[in-house]
DNA sequence: AGCGCTTTCGGAAGCGCTTTCGGAAGCGCT
DNA sequence: AGCGCTTCCGAAAGCGCTTCCGAAAGCGCT
């Protein structure tokens, strides 16, 4: 431990000791003056709180947590903070933390299947009772069980997980209806006239890819059509993913008159493909996406796509896991909303 | 205290002194077994690591930091994480976070002058000494003493703390050449002809906001023009605000041929505005941005800007944060590329 | 052999807090 | 007055860990 030339160093911080003694009570006194707890009466308790914020006390929340006192931190674990739909996410959620006066500890697995165990794990090293996961469970095959188990472990203890997206895990989750979403955005696109389309999927054993596929089969089923004669190409749920996803797709089937990509990035990428290849969109191929993220509205053409709230998303996870557990998991469930802009329109007549 | 009917309590977890029981050594050895500090045979600390990691050992952090040991988390405040210049630069640090084993905790700002102070603090409460400070300075005026306070308390308990993109505290800083690369930009739009141009600026008491313009002056007069005729609106940094601005900007400036906006949300802002106006971009007005954030180059038209490696300045940032002091501050300076893309364009001729 | 030295380990103190437990007042009642 | 009861407060026991200090053991040397 090289400890270095101190600077002038100054005062140590003051400890509740130190509150206690210049506010002539006792330590216990303090400590229930400052943590609300029963057994002071009013005065003194406040005598006791003017003479903390006096002294510039801040507790030690170390000290505190291993005491066994609240917590005040809460764990977001998603892919990655750039992607503006998990910066959405995190936006909403840190809102809320910061306005509850909670710290919130994120990390990001970045898309790295076996992250998001290893991520759990440290904040559960850290005594982390409270965690959202929004990473839409992309995980390495065969790691479910041991992040269910994982997971169990903290609501064992007493700890609250909720998930946003994602619905396999036996806990609280907050899920738009990509189903739903999936099938007004097929609708849409069949209403337009379209009829042969390509889809950019996304990484095999997610939820959200799975659901949203459904929707889109779905749709396209009830309009008297075969799904199967629907070319899927699977993309990363990146821009440059859904791009090379697109290039397939238009390779193998020049025909399609439409994509829809399962989220906004890999639409933008699809954009960005079917301009450079100088195919005009949506004259000559509508393309829509999935999420409404920020930066849809503004790309060229601006993105046809389902909004989800994403924020308020976050805000809810976040409300679920500090509100007292119930008897079994809730799910809520949120809305989403067709937004039609010019990426999308009738297939070319000839 | 609402305990709650227990589930089914799963054991509790294996404490340090359990581990050593199990290993047939003592506290302290494990102790010192697990945390690799010197004074135990390779032999002895190799078996206890064994059978900790069998045991399914987590160390308690809060034990840990409490006893004295390396906190393993570190504090980061932005802005707001879902502006996609904050996101880069907190996926940049949370990259280096999880990649070394630490945690990060995040706070944002929202723009709430006064809330970067109580960040700190909330910080400072939870012994969090290593801090990155990524909000740009956008304090209310009068806090910046407080905040400086508040840092020098932070390091004079041996914590560190560096800034991004702001040089106004004695401390470490990751520091784009804001004004180069505005010199730059301004350049580029004289080199194409433009004479009559437009600023969109920012909040007044930021640094980068200040370098900026001091930039796009500097440039400007090298070129033998008068600054004082050029028109500056302020903005907010967000795309509404740009919106916003260029409004104000083009009905008392009707013969403006180029929009400089200090960043990119704003720059987009105003080729909303203009394209809704019926401006042509680039052919009647030239927009320009600065930063290059993701959705910059899939915007209509695509934005000439000014590109800032925010990924690495995150984890540079962090890597000086982690790095034992220097006797004096650090400055990490780092590159800036003039990105010319499609909204920018010789002037009309006319 | 016996000395001092280094290396390796165990005992125990203590980090700052919450909380249990028991004692001291203060109350109304018989 | 004296009783039990409630209300308020203080002493002390940990929470799980790191680290200081001293003991034990192993080494080369005279």
């Amino acid at each position: 431990m090289h400890r270095m030339a101190e600077r002038p160093s100054s005062p140590p911080p003051p400890r509740l000791v130190d509150v206690a003694k210049a506010a002539g009570v006792s330590l216990a006194t303090a400590s229930r003056a400052l943590t609300g707890s029963s057994g002071v009466s009013a005065e003194v308790a406040a005598h006791v709180r003017a003479v903390a914020s006096q002294v510039g006390y801040v507790p030690n929340s170390h000290a505190r947590a291993l005491a066994g006192g609240q917590a005040s931190m809460v764990g977001l674990v998603v892919h990655d903070v750039g992607d503006p739909y998990f910066g959405e996410i995190a936006r909403g959620v840190l809102r809320e933390t910061d306005r509850r006066g909670y710290l919130a500890l994120i990390s990001q697995t970045e898309r790295d299947p076996r992250a998001e165990l290893a991520r759990i794990r440290a904040l559960r090293a850290h005594r982390v009772t409270s965690i959202v996961l929004a990473g839409s469970g992309y995980v390495e095959p065969g790691t479910e069980a041991d992040i269910a188990a994982e997971v169990r472990s903290v609501t064992a203890a007493g700890g609250r997980v909720a998930v946003i997206g994602r619905h396999h895990l036996p806990v609280d989750a907050v899920l738009p209806d990509n189903a739903a979403g999936a099938a007004a955005l097929m609708r849409h696109l069949l209403g337009l006239g379209h009829r042969r389309l390509g889809v950019i999927g996304g990484p095999e054993n997610l939820t959200t890819v799975e659901d949203r596929l459904a929707g889109l089969r779905t749709a396209y089923g009830e309009a008297g059509f075969d799904w199967r004669a629907v070319p899927v190409a699977s993309g990363d749920f990146t821009r440059e993913g859904g791009a090379a996803a697109t290039a397939r797709l238009m390779r193998a089937h020049p025909r399609l008159t439409a994509v829809v990509a399962l989220n906004d990035p890999m639409a933008v990428g699809a954009l960005s493909w079917l301009l450079n290849a100088g195919r005009r969109v949506p004259d000559e191929v509508s393309v829509a996406g999935f999420d409404d993220v920020p930066p849809a509205r503004d790309v060229y053409p601006p993105l046809t796509t389902i909004r989800l709230p994403m924020v308020a998303m976050g805000r809810q996870a976040l409300d679920l896991v500090l509100r007292p557990p119930a008897t079994r998991p809730r799910r809520r469930r949120t809305g989403h909303e067709l937004v039609v802009r010019a990426s999308t329109a009738a297939p070319p007549t000839h």
